[in-house]
RNA sequence: GGCGACAUAGCCAAGUGGUAAGGCACGAGUCUGCAAAACUCUGAUUCGUCGGUUCAAAUCCGACUGUCGCCUCCA
């Protein structure tokens, strides 16, 4: 049995899909907005949306699922004020809206890619379903939950009882003290933007019913999902920080229009923690999965590192764990191959409840910390079978760090691009140790490593590596 | 100021009533001329502190201390 955790009940739940007779799991991932590069913090959700994605896959489920890609009316403040994040970028590095979305989109895409991350069975820019948010904001204003200001069209919050429901928190008091301009058209302060009118400088706008106009962020999500989802589907994920004002919000558009919460499951990934404390640009603590690589760890390394902790609990990130991880992995991989084409005979039912485990921990509310357990357990049996081999693949059908594959392809050198003074080294060293001198072999090790490579002797002679 | 979360070995951390998973590091050993790598073994009588409930608590309750987050951009 499959239970998932909902932010909304504050419970884990048993998972039975909406279209349970079909056997299909709708589901629905906020994703970036794409203005400037991604970090390691925010891989963090998308893997843990793949992880979510993978194990409803292995219970046999079939997927639809949709992402979108923030590429406009995501403002500077949640609060709706400042400017719209696309297009300050856009003027910073002196470029284009559009370009700047391309480029982002891309860089982002690469990221996923190279973390294994599955794309979505559909990924979708906000710009690309501009209609489908003006007719949501129609249907809104019809239903009297929106109402127009000079500025544009706003979500009476007023209107709905159950508004802060999910974050539980007593909004109205935490915003009075906020440091937000009252905005004196709107009829309560927690109204939000649905539907903004342009002012001139502005790019992107559309053509709609009020003029020129351009989506409120939180519109987009609702649009998109009611769009390729339906009314109600089966689960929303994304990070912590959309439950108060995103997620929120999300939810009165879709009782304003529909009367229903859109979700049965909502589902939020915690922050990761950069040595105990927050990620922050003037703490110089962003990392990207290029600044990782830089310093030896692999992205699918930093996968493995996000499996060390449960994804309801914050993440502590240093580069002695992130290191460990790195090592973990490799020993993992070296494992694998251990058992790989190794015929001992394991007893039927030790696979079995192996499997099992595993199963169970990942049904679990996605428990990876526990799964890893289960896997170490198997990569570590000493009695080294093809069996095992088969059944880590499989976990790494959910785990997707590639532990079935040959390490170091990379560091190895190929001994004819030696330049001829490292060659040199090498066969004035082989002719030291054959002589036992092994002053002089140890002083020629030392003057390869100034030169930037290692040498590993072995028993077929000098094996030689960049370091 | 208001709200919330967390506190388990050097590090990253599972475990939410039945007697402390896993990984890394350290240490010891095997191997090696040495080193590196690899492999084997090893670590908490105890889960921030103090009380309480219970036959039984890291797990429930209370107080205290500490850390962090949100309320402002953020996954």
């Amino acid at each position: 049995m499959l239970k998932l955790y909902d932010t909304l009940t504050r419970k884990k739940k048993e998972f039975i899909p909406i279209d349970k007779k079909n056997n299909i799991v709708r589901m629905y991932t906020c994703g970036p907005t794409v203005y400037n590069f991604a970090h390691i913090g925010n891989m963090r959700a998308y893997i843990f949306m793949d992880n979510l994605r993978k194990v409803l896959k292995y219970n046999g489920y079939k997927l639809e699922h949709v992402m979108n890609i923030t590429d406009v009316g995501h403002m500077t403040s949640d609060a709706d004020e400042g400017e719209d994040k696309m297009e300050k970028s856009a003027r910073l590095q002196n470029r284009s809206v559009y370009e700047i979305a391309q480029e982002y989109t891309k860089l982002f895409m690469e990221d996923i890619s190279s973390l294994n991350i599955q794309i979505p069975e559909y990924v979708q820019k906000a710009t690309d379903n501009i209609p489908e948010m003006e007719s949501y904001v129609k249907g809104l204003v019809d239903k009297g939950f929106a109402y127009e200001t000079s500025k544009g069209i706003y979500y009476d919050t007023s209107k709905l009882s159950s508004y802060g429901e999910l974050s539980k928190a007593n909004l109205e008091e935490q915003r009075s003290g906020a440091r937000v301009e009252v905005d004196i058209e709107k009829k309560n302060p927690l109204d939000f933007a649905l539907w903004i009118k342009s002012p001139k400088e502005h790019i992107m706008k559309w053509d709609s019913k009020w003029g020129e106009c351009y989506p409120g962020w939180h519109i987009e999500c609702s649009a998109i999902s009611k769009k390729f989802l339906g009314d109600v589907f089966d689960i929303h994920t994304g990070g912590v920080d959309h439950i108060p004002i995103h997620h929120e919000n999300e939810i009165a558009q879709a009782k304003g229009l529909t009367g229903k919460n859109p979700a049965n499951f909502w589902m939020h990934v915690e922050f990761l923690l950069i040595n105990s404390g927050k990620m922050s640009k003037s703490l110089g603590n962003v990392y990207t999965l290029k600044d990782l690589t830089k310093k030896g760890i692999e992205p699918l390394a930093y996968r493995y590192f996000t499996y060390t902790s449960h994804y309801r609990n914050k993440l502590n990130f240093t580069w002695e764990a992130i290191n460990s991880a790195q090592i973990s992995l490799n020993r993992l991989i070296d494992a694998c191959s251990a058992h790989k084409n190794e015929k001992n005979n394991v007893p039927k039912e030790i696979v079995e409840s192996l499997d099992k485990k595993f199963l169970n921990a990942i049904n679990d509310d996605i428990n990876m910390p526990a799964a890893m357990a289960v896997v170490w357990e198997v990569a570590k049996e000493k009695n080294k079978s093809n069996d095992y081999y088969n059944l880590l693949k499989k976990f790494d059908k959910v785990l997707s760090l590639n532990i079935d594959r040959v390490q170091d392809v990379n560091k190895k050198v190929v001994e004819n691009e030696l330049s001829e003074d490292i060659k040199e080294i090498l066969e004035m060293r082989k002719i030291a140790r054959q002589n036992k001198d092994f002053s002089t072999s140890d002083k020629l090790r030392d003057s390869l490593k100034e030169k930037g490579y290692n040498v590993v002797d072995s028993k077929n002679g000098q094996n030689i590596e960049k370091v």
